[in-house]
DNA sequence: ACTATCCCCTGACGGC
DNA sequence: TGCCGTCAGGGGATAG
């Protein structure tokens, strides 16, 4: 599940390829994965030059010429990489972008089409605003972390997978934070102290950018703009191992549903 | 206002 | 072998 350090990866090596492109056209065979009709889309992006990439939390932008864009969200098993102009769509890939003088074309699949493309309207800023994104995980800093987390009584894994709350968390990387700060997944979030939560922000600005580093976790669908797997998974050491030996005492790695999402966490070191 | 739960969708997996 | 139920989870909608 693509989270911020899997989107920045993206953004990255489109960036490196795409940007200063042209839009030749782009074709559908899934048209619930355009928010806007497929049409108006079509029409909005063809000859439109990719002028920028960016990205906010879990979101990508392309910004386009003439002052339109995209925003592009991945939700669970969204891809979006180059492949070869001549290859044939399979039957998960719902939507290609052909560019003009280009032996690539971008692509996006996506198994269980729960991405969304949307057209902007506006500039991104206005788009994370509407959204009400909080700020971005890799940028927030202590002060923000405490003030924000102390406005709700909600278990700290629940305030950390709140988008309005910060933006660019998923439940791999909730969980791997939580385990590095020895925290546990349940303790309420207004309960943090100053200290707590400059160390918890730090502890997010470490992780996202390790991973950012290794180029994101694949635990089964994420790529990159090239089709090629992260290298991030090697270094996780709570999320998916019930069972396993906490890599710090030995204890049993436990699992429990948290918010509403399977939560991994060392029963011993993540006492409260 | 705040919080919890359901739902979208497909594939993987376990039990029988 | 095959069928069926369950699970995976981001975020929007909805209910309480």
């Amino acid at each position: 599940m693509p989270e911020l350090p899997e989107v920045e990866t993206i953004a990255r090596g489109l960036r490196a390829s795409i940007v200063g492109k042209k839009i030749e056209d782009v074709r559908c065979r899934c048209p619930c994965i355009v928010k806007t009709s497929f049409p108006s889309f079509r029409r909005h992006l063809k000859a439109k030059a990719i002028d920028k990439v960016l990205r906010y939390g879990k979101y990508l932008f392309l910004v386009l010429s003439g002052g339109s864009g995209i925003a592009l969200h991945l939700r669970m098993t969204g891809q979006i990489f180059l492949v070869p102009r001549e290859r044939e769509m399979d039957r998960h890939t719902h939507l290609e972008f052909l560019l003009q003088g280009s032996a690539n074309k971008l692509v996006y699949r996506d198994v269980r089409k729960f991405g969304r493309f949307e057209l902007l309207g506006c500039d991104p800023a206005e788009f994370i605003r509407y959204k009400k994104l909080g700020p971005d995980a890799l940028a927030v800093d202590a002060e923000q972390t405490h003030t924000r987390l102390s406005l709700t009584r909600r278990a700290l894994k629940a305030a950390l997978l709140d988008q309005s709350m910060l933006a660019g968390l998923g439940n791999i990387y909730a969980d791997e934070i939580l385990y590095r700060e020895r925290i546990s997944p349940l303790r309420s979030a207004s309960e943090l102290t100053r200290k707590q939560a400059a160390s918890l922000a730090a502890s997010i600005h470490a992780l996202l950018s390790e991973a950012i580093e290794k180029n994101g976790t694949t635990i089964s669908d994420f790529v990159n703009s090239l089709g090629e797997q992260g290298g991030f998974q090697g270094a996780l050491r709570v999320y998916g191992k019930e069972g396993e030996p906490c890599p710090s005492c030995g204890t049993r790695i436990a699992k429990r549903r948290v918010a509403g999402r399977g939560t991994y966490f060392c029963p011993r070191c993540q006492r409260r």
